[in-house]
DNA sequence: AAAACTTGCTAAGCGCGCTTACTATAGGAG
DNA sequence: CTCCTATAGTAAGCGCGCTTAGCAAGTTTT
């Protein structure tokens, strides 16, 4: 009786579904702070890595450099990171967190690690680590063709 | 040594790439027919359930409506799906696939079901089923609150 | 040193994906 | 019948996410 593919088993659409679930967790519970997960992605990484030029820090969360541009944009619109030309290499635009976006950084952790294991809730411990192991392998085995 | 928050490691980030991977891969295969992901599984949906309203079909795919709505739109722009008004309800409208419409469903089809099986590619038999039943158990957790 | 290529970044444009607000129709309460 | 609420859909606006194109600044080749 079913003609159509059966599309909301397959792959593609149990993730974009999954991908959906995290993003309206995320802004749910980080609506106050104003933060969207690929700020927050950006700006955990520049705490990690100040300095860094914008394609290296695409490059580490995976982003597209044109997106990740105009998201560094508005993170510098809010005051939280500064860009600074590089004297060596005057293309390159250097990245640093301000002491605000600091400051906010560390108000947003407690409220994103929440998220991350409300995603994971319906699941038992056991499975949930088992889902991080095979999204692991399945991204890694993509990224390294 | 690592004062961020692992975000690399965490759900969110995952579940991200992996959806950044998927759609990519959909794209790549399907660019010919130049057909989107979305577009395709209202497509898909409405070879089951002719004569469908947006809303319905929204929920059925787990779209927003005012998303499904300008999907639909691009369909339609297409000649692949026409709108009519429900003659009780005028407030609804009614969906169908054209023939055109028809016919480049049925040409995608198999490029999808390649691209699903290439999604799941780095993994082996066993850790496919095994991810796609988390997946469906994180999804349906979410979904029944 | 000049030409050719490469790289960091930006701009424009299209397609989601969501929120808020608004219109139009429908259904129910009085 | 009239007001009140609920529902189907559209519109506008913001934030990704990608592609293509372009510019400026390095690097390599000749």
């Amino acid at each position: 009786m079913n003609h159509g593919f059966d599309f909301a088993a397959a792959p593609g659409h149990l993730i974009r579904r999954a991908h959906q679930i995290s993003v309206a967790l995320f802004n749910e519970h980080l609506a106050a702070v104003g933060v969207t997960p690929v700020q927050f992605a950006i700006l955990n990484a520049l705490l990690d890595s100040p300095g860094v030029d914008q394609i290296t820090l695409a490059k580490r969360v995976a982003f597209d450099p044109a997106t990740s541009g105009s998201v560094i944009g508005r993170l510098e619109s809010k005051g939280w990171v500064e860009r600074f030309a590089d004297k060596v290499d005057r293309r390159r635009k250097l990245l640093v967190l301000t002491p605000q976006g600091l400051q906010a950084l560390a108000g947003m952790k407690s409220a994103v690690a929440d998220v991350q294991a409300e995603i994971l809730s319906p699941l038992e411990p056991q499975e949930q680590a088992q889902l991080m192991h095979l999204l692991s392998r399945l991204v890694a085995g993509h990224s390294v063709p």
